[in-house]
RNA sequence: CGGGGACUAGUUCAGCGGUAGAACGCACGGUUCGGGACCGUGAGAUGGAGGGUUCGACUCCCUCGUCCCCGACCA
């Protein structure tokens, strides 16, 4: 097993967030820093969350008739600078290969910081006819943006990803996808990393670099900060435009398609960790937790109790549907043992020594609220699930609650201010839409703007900052 | 990239212009085991890197690197 722990007890959580976020991620084995600036090592414990989560999506996506594919990692310098935006958005983050095989090289290499130019030179080539589309691609991959400030999960230099590819015939269709993908991640992240948030539209200076439309689901995190959770962007014909794509309609004529892309990042496990975890360490939705059940046997003065190691294999093999694990090591005391899962953030803890033997009973922990209790063997498989889908859902709730109460609708600049001061959270506001009141707010507050919700209604209102005519509620906040 | 802080054993830290010490961890042996057990023995550090001052640098000075906090930039 992965030895990552020492001691020392972990920064609490109410006490100092950014050192228990990292505490927590370095003690728990999640991640660690690597020697190159910016980097981490994902750590087995952390990867297998990765996998989990990649195992999900990847269902969804292929649900959806999208297929995997492989972009190269490095891009022609120029492939960049075709669509003006995108470079613009991009060129002061790339990382670029001159030196190739110790000769210089005649065209720079850019180290892809987002593929939509390297996949669209080769959509030119593939699309030819109506026929060929929709064309819908998604690749898992890596991708490099030299950010000056890094935090691990949240922002790192190289990150992981899932990024989409999509092209079609009409406008409309085009959007249809858009609005899949993004309603895709939203139940992604409210049914498996039980994480609220809201869903919406991005301002157009927030707005992803050559986008027409971008959508997001921006969280909320216990700092009350916000960070932005996915992207789903309606390119428009930005792109088919300058990378000539093109592909004969059903009526002869030539026609530019509309794309579309979409990503979803290691950036979440991220927020999985600042919305659940508490003073004892990490937890970790049941849904997608590399392990669900930590089974610790308990032997009482007795280092081999023959009856007690069967009975732990019984319940192993009953339990064959979850992702179960003993804690069968000596060399520990039953509660380090039980600090270690719960830094870890295991959902489940089944304890089970002579008591439970001689009652043919198993105790069960639950790590969200610790609550504690004695389940017969012959009910342990229901009461099990039945804990683990309590577990998910009390999760949601609690994010769900945090959301609400962190929420607030502001009419006034003066309080807007002064909750930006106190405890932050998301401010639903009025705004004219005008950017210069957007940038002003920013310089006054540190809120920017994270989305529209998308069910927000046309309504008759004053912008928070200039008092000129507004007609929707945004929804402000300090980003991450 | 600007301001501040840190960097000494695996980890957290102490100490000193005369080349290092604790706790925890680790290894071995023994006693333990229902919320981070204990005893004994042992291994483990070219002091972040490079340069300078000095008879002598972990200690003083400079440069660089990395991490943390606060900004600017940015998904």
């Amino acid at each position: 097993m992965e030895k990552t722990l020492e001691k020392k007890q972990l920064i609490k959580k109410s006490e100092d967030f950014s050192k228990w976020y990292v505490d927590v991620i370095l003690k728990s084995g999640l991640a660690d820093y690597a020697p190159v600036k910016g980097c981490q090592v994902f750590r087995p414990y952390g990867f297998a969350i990765w996998e989990n989560i990649q195992r999900v999506l990847d269902e969804k996506i292929k649900k959806a008739g999208v297929k995997n594919a492989y972009f190269p990692l490095f891009i022609p310098e120029k492939f960049l600078k075709k669509e003006k935006e995108h470079v613009k958005g991009f060129s002061p983050e790339l990382a670029v290969v001159t030196i190739g095989g110790g000769k210089k090289l005649k065209e720079k290499l850019v180290v892809r910081p987002t593929s939509e130019t390297v996949i669209y030179e080769m959509y030119k080539k593939w699309i030819k006819s109506w026929r060929d589309l929709p064309l819908l691609i998604n690749q898992w991959c890596n991708v490099v943006r030299w950010e000056k400030r890094s935090r691990l999960f949240l922002r790192t230099t190289e990150f992981l990803w899932q990024e989409a590819h999509t092209v079609h015939e009409t406008h409309e269709e085009a959007i249809e996808e858009v609005m899949r993908a993004l309603k895709m991640y939203v139940d992604f992240y409210r049914d498996f990393l039980a994480i609220d948030g809201i869903f919406g539209k991005k301002s157009e200076s927030e707005k992803f670099p050559g986008a027409e439309k971008t959508y997001t689901y921006e969280m909320l995190m216990p700092d009350g900060k916000a960070l932005q959770g996915c992207t789903s962007h309606d390119l428009g014909q930005n792109f088919a435009k300058p990378f000539g794509i093109r592909f004969v309609g059903r009526d002869g004529k030539e026609k530019i398609p509309w794309q579309t892309c979409w990503g979803f990042s290691t950036r979440s496990i991220g927020a999985l960790i600042m919305v659940h975890g508490d003073d004892s360490g990490l937890i970790i939705p049941p849904k997608i937790a590399p392990i669900q059940i930590i089974i610790i046997p308990i032997f009482q003065g007795k280092p081999s109790d023959r009856i007690l190691e069967k009975k732990v294999k019984t319940l192993k093999s009953i339990l064959k549907d979850f992702k179960v694990k003993v804690d069968f090591r000596q060399e520990y005391s039953v509660g380090w043992k039980f600090n270690e899962w719960e830094l870890k953030g295991v959902p489940l803890r089944i304890e089970i020594g002579q008591k439970e033997v001689k009652e043919n009973k198993a105790t069960l922990v639950r790590r969200d609220n610790g609550e504690k209790y004695s389940v017969p063997l012959v009910a342990l498989v229901s009461e099990t699930k039945k804990t683990l889908d309590s577990i998910q859902k009390n999760l949601l709730e609690k994010s769900s609650k945090y959301l609400k109460e962190n929420t607030r609708e502001v009419f006034d600049y003066k309080e807007f201010q002064d909750i930006m001061k106190r405890n932050r959270g998301f401010l639903k506001v009025f705004w004219c839409e005008d950017p210069k009141c957007e940038e002003k707010i920013k310089a006054e507050t540190k809120a920017t703007n994270r989305v529209l919700p998308l069910n927000a209604l046309k309504e008759k209102g004053k912008c928070i900052y200039c008092g000129k005519k507004a007609t929707h509620r945004w929804i402000f906040a300090q980003a991450y």
